[in-house]
DNA sequence: TACTAATACGAACGATCGTGCTATTATGTC
DNA sequence: GACATAATAGCACGATCGTTCGTATTAGTA
């Protein structure tokens, strides 16, 4: 039976690498998984490069980890919460949700996501595998709501959710460049605006 | 005065230095320009390291010299084209020619800033301010062309202009994005078909 | 053909990368 | 408190990075 207060024995390796990830998640948010590099990593956080290489074995692992913890984040931020909303109000709150997290800076580098997944994409792998995995399932996700929405006759059923999907998914992902590259506070407004225009112009009630 | 054939004389050095911008150029366009090595290009290049180094002086100054490169082929592709025509016509034929640069790869990578641009919003540098800078003049040149259109009546003048270069350049983005990370050959088509319904509904002839 | 300046090369530098191996330290159990 | 085990540190490795320097090769000119 499950402790409503979970005193689980949690062994120090297992905190330590728990501050290892949420510092590395950070790091990579602004420099890539590339520019994470073990030894600045260590030095971060005062701790021996062998002694953190020892908790992932490689590197390719320690991305693979830090990958993992990005989208747990994610979905507890962004996913999870929509979901106490149904079809258009779904739609909007994912959104919502996601600029949010992007603009207040959850990682530092605003979206993880943005930031590494143009990187990996020619660096084939299982990093490289995961990424458009957990890309792929994120646009399934605004393309079944669509489709929710459609079904429960709030969006015109003429839209492609595909297309949809794609212009949010683009929407959001130039605010965070704009925001980065332009110290632009502004951007995440701009998409926002743009993508609840939007909706509003494909809703059936208008 | 100048000559119809300029058989201006050009030393050997001018020569294999454009060989190296132009593998450069398309090496970075794929891996970006911390990805772009000497060691690697010198190789690629059979040529020796020290060599290619000679012509440049720095790593900075090859990556800013591999930007210009670049940013001369943008230019003569996609910009210089579209300035026979004017208005709206002009803002279509900088989206057509951006989607079928990108789709062609006249890159491999498909558009070089798109590849490029993300990666160095944190790293300070001539390198950094000079994309910067580009970025900025491609996004001024969407509001301007959407301002000469209003001007004309030919866009509605409720529309911002910043907003419509926003979105434009988001969507070329993620087209980019998503034919990279996942081989998706509809991207181009999927990112042209929304600019382009956008361009007809902020249209004033409908 | 001889001289000069422009190019290219080879070898080596210090730094940093990921990774292994061995020793040392801390923790939890009897 | 002794002991087994988990966790961390120290040190060195081969590779590759950007960079420097001295030397060889080439091309253009007198």
């Amino acid at each position: 039976m499950r402790q409503h207060q979970p005193k689980v024995k949690r062994p120090r390796g297992v905190k330590t690498r728990e501050s290892i990830l949420r510092r590395a998640v950070s790091i990579a948010s602004v420099e890539g998984l590339e520019g994470l590099t073990i030894g600045r990593l260590a030095a971060d956080l005062g701790i021996s490069k062998s002694g953190l290489f020892a908790h992932f074995g490689s590197k390719e692992e320690l991305q693979l980890a830090v990958v993992e913890a990005a989208r747990v984040i994610f979905v507890e931020r962004v996913v999870r919460p929509a979901y106490h909303e149904k079809g258009m109000k779904r739609l909007r709150a994912l959104y919502e949700n996601w600029i949010a997290y992007s603009d207040e800076k959850t990682f530092p580098g605003g979206c993880f996501f943005s930031a590494v997944s143009l990187e990996f994409d020619d660096r084939p792998g299982k990093v490289r595998d995961q990424i458009r995995r957990l890309m792929k399932v994120w646009l399934n996700t605004l393309e079944d709501t669509t489709r929710a929405a459609q079904a429960a006759r709030e969006i015109k059923k003429d839209v492609d959710p595909h297309q949809l999907a794609f212009e949010m998914h683009a929407l959001a992902n130039a605010a965070n460049w704009s925001s980065r590259l332009f110290q632009d506070k502004t951007a995440f407004r701009v998409a926002r605006t743009a993508v609840l225009q939007r909706l509003e112009q494909l809703s059936t009630r208008k």
